[in-house]
DNA sequence: GCATCCTTTATGTATAGACATAATGATCTA
DNA sequence: TAGATCATTATGTCTATACATAAAGGATGC
């Protein structure tokens, strides 16, 4: 018996990765070819095609045309963030989830999402989600009037902003940012946390088809940790 | 003239994700199987299932044999978090880069890193990295010796453990986690911060082909921010 | 020396066809 | 009825081939 494996993508990926470990290939030196390594592996040239392209996603590699393959030699590796929903990060823990709305108005935007959409109206929200009846995460979020008409008939008092968002806008492009900030008391307040206690803050803001549609700001007590594993 | 373009995967990609927003296809749903949307669309599987697998891989999709592909009904989103050579991350910013060793020294491992590695000697490091000679990042650090046994003639003085290991030990798996914490007395000096200022912490593990290479604790001015576009 | 054009090359993508594999759902059996 | 078995189905992957396209590098002309 003994079938022999066909060489896919994964082995070639771990082959490459193997020669750059052992030096047989080093950073900004340009490696061969798709057909050679194709030839010399015994696989389509797809198979390595589809193994170096995802090695320069994830910054192992820099690829241009005509000029070849190489190691990174400056790498910026890339690794995958999960954004989970708040309310399926906290069942991840096995806690219990709930949900309350602190505040909602309608008003002009503000000046500092300026930034962000050029004018109109917006649905402004501070609410505060909870694990086991514990203050988990504050969200402050502005939703854009013109981006998402819906929002206007809607109270969020029992459905999250987070949530109505995901069903009513789904797949939209998003930009994060991470800061840590000292709580201002209010926040401090509402998230159980000594005055001018260190706050892991998420900025997220979201567009569909280029149209903004929301801007939300998450606070979470100094211990939340996320992780990414590359 | 007016050839018309073929139908690439990216025009696919975009007409699912159109078909998402109009809600032609909604979360938890079946969409139709490769082939019908090949057909439908006018290309070949292949084509469709680079697409979708794409998509997928950003937490879009949610795909299992036999029982096709569905919109996510739990949407985890994926964005791709950079993560580049201190150096790089200063000089982007046009500044000029300077590094600082503060401490050097060989230690047997210490206990808080005995999640990581079994046993054995470590190289301890504390240093500093600087941006137009103001302090931006505090780097503590713990390189195993068993997993990186050139490490213990290396001095460090002049090239940071951060691009020493780049070229050293190149690509290796990476777990991080993210926090917001308080300075210590110490970090907070070193960082020219008032005492007790929230800093942003960024800790990474390190291991090639399965053994333990390095741990680091990255402390950032609280104004530090990252960002994941996705 | 310098700009322009052209050739060559390596990657980028599309295709049809084939087979592998996971998982469902129906069918059979004790 | 519960459990084992099996055909079916949709995705997963590989192959060979073809053509598109960016860009390096040489050739050409001034």
């Amino acid at each position: 018996m003994t079938a022999v494996d066909r060489t896919g993508y994964r082995d070639v990926r771990e082959e490459i990765l193997r020669r750059i470990r052992v030096k047989i290939w080093t950073p900004g030196v340009v490696m061969p070819n798709e057909t050679d390594l194709a030839a010399e592996l015994g696989c389509a040239r797809a198979t390595v095609n589809r193994a170096m392209r995802e090695l320069a996603e994830e910054g192992v590699l820099e690829r241009k045309r005509k000029a070849g393959t190489r190691v990174a030699a400056a790498p910026v590796r890339r690794a995958q963030l999960k954004i989970p929903l708040v309310r399926a990060e906290v069942e991840a823990t096995r806690a219990k989830y709930a949900y309350q709305r602190l505040d909602h108005q309608i008003l002009a935007a503000p000046a500092d999402l300026k930034r962000y959409m050029n004018a109109g109206e917006v649905v402004r929200l501070s609410c505060l989600h909870l694990a086991d009846d514990r203050p988990y995460q504050v969200e402050d979020r502005w939703i854009s009037l013109p981006g998402v008409p819906a929002a206007r008939s809607e109270t969020f008092s029992d459905v999250s902003p987070n949530e109505w968002l995901v069903k009513e806008v789904p797949f939209t492009d998003v930009e994060v940012t991470f800061s840590a900030q000292t709580a201002t008391d209010e926040i401090a307040g509402l998230l159980a946390q000594p005055k001018a206690a260190p706050v892991f803050v998420t900025e997220r803001a979201t567009w569909a088809e280029g149209a903004f549609i929301t801007f939300a700001r998450l606070h979470h007590p100094q211990t939340y940790r996320m992780t990414a594993r590359y």
